[in-house]
DNA sequence: TTGAAAGCGTTACCAG
DNA sequence: CTGGTAACGCTTTCAA
């Protein structure tokens, strides 16, 4: 069983392979009828046919010979990361609604990875890519500029790289954000712990947390904690034994897993938040609202970041002279949720 | 600045197209020598200059002339789903070790997105497809089985499909597992909540579930709550206001959304776990060890899911007519992780 | 409105 | 070991 082809469709409906691509590839317009320099009629015909016969047009092929393959490529740290998972999906329909398919593939955190990664991606002959980039990610996104492939990044930015579209975090107004609402009820002695990623998003919420304590007297108290993704169960009990015990009031955790390290480790030491350490989380998610204090957090507006990125990646796509530093860089706004666990202090 | 092709390298290295060819899809053998019948000293030139000139790989042009593409399609339900986003991970990782890349795209519950996936799907020439298929997806996946494109199917079957692999857990078993569990810990009045959504998973854990208490002489106690995904807000509250009226002692809740949703409305009731009534969970979250009281639940084996998935689907790509119903199908066992909410009944 | 023909960059086949 | 050449199925001029 042979696998049918423009062809067969063309001498199936006496017609030449031009005028069955003509139809095939031609849009319908508001009213329903086929936008394209053919007979209605004879295009009713082909369409028929193609039916009939089963045809599904051969992607390589169009791809090998256009040049182009409607297809962007995502690239996420981790595909199976809560932030990233909800933002992959909103990714996924609206580049649907734009016509592409979208090709995920994780880097892994790792440098390494995202190059072979973006070798693939390269190969593939896909339009844009959207990636998320780890440090030392400098290089692999170099290349598909240089392939002039249209890049936008999301949610780390970095700033050595130009001629690219940024859909960011306000990171920095997260950090303040949390910071305030904690000084606004009451706390003073207000720490923050870290990871030692070398990664935008974390500089820019450290950055956030200062110049909130800056701007309140409290510059003193300023304190943050660095671990890494790895020793953060080991490093997180002994960062909060020893905060406690140094009179620390508050904790700004800058990010989900964090936030879910900090709240196990209270529950195991037996501590109330906030009254024996008042907390301020990070991303949404369910242990929020089922902890046995609500827990204020700051959520990213994934629905946006994913919508956002997409809409740039096409508009640089259909207009690749059109970069405009300015423009293109969005920075979109964090959302403070306000619990229990930053409850006003007595 | 134009694209270099393989013929590029040719000319610049003085050899042939095929031995550039033959060179570029040698894989290295466990010396790291080039496999392939190419004398080592110009496999190293062709090498060099592909290197230097910046060889890229037309991935089209190759799937074009040869009819593969080294690629598999996952097709979940929602590849944001907490579930699928930990099974993508592994999936994509396993893939990346056989060599193939991996394309996803969500079904979004819905047959004829799923028609929709599976056309492109198909368009690109993919070697494979791992779905977890929707109800009423049997023709979307028949597609693929007529164009002889190998099939899995992930975490839920459709018996009237056949000449497909099955990488499924054991639904049935985990059913009773959860039932037995509460049974053993002297619970009788053990009801069940469950999705209408016509998906084997759900009815085998369902069967499980029956399974148990006939066996255990609590036949008369059987009663599942049904409701769908949207509603599933609105008539949890009601279902367990009106167990407790009726003194139903234990929940075994099926999915992780529905046990996410009995425990928050437990939390907005000022109900406690077990006392008050005793809960199974499933699928694994923080919440679980979060929670007041922390919970006991069903684990699926998410890495080995996305594993075997991934071998079977190779395994019947390399050798298509070695097709076996029985060695095909791949039931894994779930595991039961016992919290505070199966606490022994007093 | 329709058609003929020229590739796109590979891989597969056959010959040396 | 190496090289020539014909496809693969489509889009894209260009011409009618």
């Amino acid at each position: 069983m042979k696998r049918i082809t423009i062809r067969d469709v063309a001498n199936e409906a006496h017609v030449s392979v031009t005028l069955v691509s003509f139809v095939m590839n031609a849009k319908r317009d508001s009213q329903g009828n086929l936008d394209c320099p053919v007979n209605p009629k004879t295009a009713q015909r082909v369409l028929d046919v193609a039916k009939r016969l089963g045809y599904r047009r051969n992607f390589a092929a169009a791809s090998l010979r256009s040049g182009k393959s409607n297809t962007i490529a995502v690239i996420p740290n981790d595909i199976s990361n809560k932030f990233f998972a909800g933002i992959s999906r909103c990714i996924e329909d609206h580049a649907q609604s734009y016509g592409y398919n979208v090709f995920f593939s994780s880097s892994d955190e790792k440098a390494s990875k995202l190059e072979n990664v973006m070798d693939t991606v390269l190969a593939h002959n896909i339009d844009g890519v959207i990636v998320a980039p780890c440090t030392g990610g400098e290089a692999a996104i170099q290349k598909a500029i240089d392939a002039k492939v249209p890049v936008v990044l999301l949610d780390r930015d970095i700033e050595s790289l130009h001629g690219v579209g940024k859909v960011l975090l306000n990171d920095c107004s997260a950090g303040v954000m949390a910071t305030e609402e904690l000084i606004n009820k009451g706390y003073k002695k207000i720490e923050m712990i870290s990871y030692t990623l070398g990664i935008s998003s974390f500089s820019e919420r450290e950055r956030g947390y200062k110049e909130a304590m800056q701007n309140n007297n409290l510059y003193e108290y300023v304190k943050i904690h660095y671990t890494s993704y790895d020793d953060a169960r080991m490093d997180v009990e002994k960062i909060i034994s020893d905060a406690i015990s140094r009179g620390v009031e508050a904790l700004f955790l800058p990010t989900y897993s964090l936030s879910a390290l900090v709240l196990a480790v209270l529950k195991k030491l037996h501590l109330k938040t906030p009254s024996d350490l008042a907390i301020v989380g990070f991303d949404d998610s369910d242990i929020y609202s089922l902890y046995e204090t609500t827990v204020t957090h700051i959520v990213q507006p994934l629905t946006r970041l994913g919508e956002e990125s997409v809409k740039l990646l096409v508009k640089l796509i259909k207009n690749k002279s059109s970069y405009n530093e300015e423009e293109d860089t969005i920075l979109l706004a964090p959302q403070l949720i306000v619990g229990g666990s930053t409850a006003k202090k007595e």
